[in-house]
Formats: structure tokens, sequence, C-alpha cells
DNA sequence: AAAGTGACGCATT
DNA sequence: TAATGCGCCACTT
């Protein structure tokens, strides 16, 4: 395995748990700095494994991402309704109820 | 080999 | 209060 943030961002984000988001500059602190939330976009915008929730990962202000899936924010949403991510818009999540602080 | 680009975030003007 | 600039890493041309 490589010690890229690619790899790190990934095992991050297969730890959010059902029902819960978090932010790109969230898992970027996490990894030790702030400052990478773009390359933690950018590794999520490469991923296509399924095991990587992709979609409980949004934007500092909680709302979804510009390029999701084929089926764009609205299956982004769907899939977030589905679990129980409360909306406070139609593209904004409440953040305040559901944000994922980190592993334990 | 070097420069540009991109699912962002924060500070400053 | 809103708008712009800078910083970070990996990938493409």
């Amino acid at each position: 395995m490589k010690d890229s943030i690619f790899q790190m961002v990934y095992e991050l984000v297969k730890q959010i748990p059902p029902g819960k988001v978090s932010t790109y500059g969230q898992i970027a602190f996490l990894l030790g700095n702030p400052r990478l939330s773009r390359v933690v976009g950018y590794a999520l915008h490469g991923n296509r494994d399924p095991e990587v929730p992709c979609h409980r990962v949004v934007n500092r202000k909680g709302e979804l991402a510009s390029a999701f899936l084929v089926n764009g924010v609205q299956e982004q949403r769907l899939l977030l309704e589905i679990e129980g991510v409360p909306f406070t818009g139609e593209g904004t999540v409440d953040l305040s109820s559901c944000l994922w602080e980190g592993p334990a």
C-alpha cells in the first residue's frame, strides 16, 4: 500500500457510518493537514470503488458535490435521504446533526 | 521535465 | 457582507 494521500482518503471515507456525512475539510483535517481538502476532493473524483461511500462526503457548507455519479447530485441526495441524513435544503445536508467527526 | 488543472477551505481585502 | 487569492497533492498534456 502506498502512503499516498489518496489511499488514506479512501480508507477514511470507508469508515463513515450510514446516516452520517463528512466534509472534505474534515477528512483533510483527520489526515493531518486541513489544506488537503482539495486533494480529498480530487481523490474521490477518481474513485469508483463501491466500498468508498463518496456520496457521504460533501463540502463545508453541506452542499452536495457538482459532479457525482451518472445521475448527479440527485442520486447523491437520494442515497443520503435513504440513509436518514436530514436535509436543510434541496442540495444541502444538515451538518450540525449528521457530521461525522472521525473514527472514535 | 515543467506547467496547468481540479468534488475545497480559510484568510484577507 | 461579498469577492478574490493562496495552499495542498496527484494526474494530464
